[in-house]
DNA sequence: TCCCAGGTAGATC
DNA sequence: GATCTACATGGG
């Protein structure tokens, strides 16, 4: 499909996602000449997707036939030939993942009325999107964020995906496995968190999946409460009661978790369930933010925030993602 | 070796 | 209520 304002490269690698291997960059940022491939683990699957100019393409590995009957006479595709997803899957789950839907030039303009300066910023970052993603695993990752940095986020969410999580294809070889469901994540202990060397987090993540355990039992009982019926057209999850809220009765049932505070809490708002107004402040916004609002003076993240909100309002989500691209990558960009 | 990283909870003032 | 610090680990 036709994109603009997308950038595969820019929305995969700001920080926002975790679980997802570069398999090409041809080194343009251009969206004339840029030619991107991915392999992305969400949703439950693996995902190859492409980006060439401003085609994008949702593929997958052709499977591997050579474990089923009656196929002996085919011969097995050549490893790592591709096919296109189903149409029906890039419609209802790889769209609304890259936040396709949205007008981001609108966005933009907004976010430029509140600061002409950001115009050349939004320029430079021209293709990030706010992902839509899954919300325990949204959850986990921000919580393993904490005081670390996005290399070594990565290979420690990847690692709780190789070793807990199921695998959802094959590349070159290569096994790919997706980030555990609630039910595989209420089975790792405290103690198997501490070997994937998550360090001090480890008591966050497994407090976290006790959360996320107890309020879906609670919502398994309101179920049982009614009838048949009705308990199917009112299934919903944790992440759907959430959505229903305010942003700040949201927020205040994410900070119950021991391990999630401010800063984890706006990221699983923004990146997971919706709420494009949450503005995360974490130590590159903060610099940022001082130095183009505050006179470069030190400023409580509470101001920041509050500041933001008042600048942004409702953007204030797509303005912090474009800053904060700037603000990590200026010097060595 | 020292410093820093998409912070937070608990202690202390 | 605002500020200080311990917390594990790995990369630069």
């Amino acid at each position: 499909m036709k994109v603009k304002d997308f950038n595969l490269k820019q929305t995969l690698e700001c920080g926002q996602c975790f679980n997802f291997e570069k398999i090409t960059d041809n080194g343009s940022d251009d969206i004339k000449d840029c030619f991107y491939e991915y392999i992305v683990l969400a949703k439950g699957r693996m995902l190859y997707v492409r980006q060439a100019a401003d085609e994008l393409f949702f593929l997958r590995p052709i499977k591997d036939k050579s474990d089923e009957k009656c196929s002996c006479e085919l011969p097995d595709p050549a490893d790592g030939e591709l096919e296109s997803c189903p149409s029906d899957e890039i419609r209802n789950i790889w769209i609304p993942y890259f936040d396709l839907e949205r007008d981001y030039g609108l966005i933009k303009e907004k976010i430029i009325q509140a600061d002409e300066r950001l115009k050349d910023i939004i320029g430079q970052y021209y293709g990030v999107r706010i992902l839509n993603q899954d919300f325990a695993e949204c959850l986990m990752s921000f919580i393993i964020s904490q005081n670390s940095n996005i290399p070594r986020i990565r290979k420690t969410v990847g690692s709780i995906g190789r070793k807990y999580g199921r695998q959802a294809g094959s590349y070159k070889g290569k096994d790919y496995y997706v980030f555990p469901e609630e039910d595989q994540l209420d089975k790792i202990s405290e103690e198997d968190y501490r070997e994937l060397k998550t360090g001090f987090r480890a008591a966050y993540l497994r407090s976290a999946a006790d959360w996320l355990a107890k309020k879906r039992g609670a919502e398994e009982r309101q179920l049982q409460k009614r009838d048949a019926d009705e308990r199917l057209a009112k299934k919903r999850g944790t992440e759907e009661r959430l959505k229903e809220m305010s942003f700040t009765e949201a927020k205040a049932e994410l900070m119950q978790i021991k391990g999630v505070g401010d800063k984890v809490a706006d990221c699983v708002l923004l990146f997971s369930l919706a709420f494009r107004n949450a503005f995360p402040v974490d130590v590159w916004i903060k610099r940022i933010m001082e130095e183009m609002y505050f006179d470069g003076e030190l400023t409580d993240k509470k101001v920041i925030e509050a500041y933001a909100d008042g600048k942004f309002g409702e953007y204030g989500g797509y303005a912090q993602q474009y800053l904060f691209m700037y603000a990590r990558n200026r010097g060595n960009a």
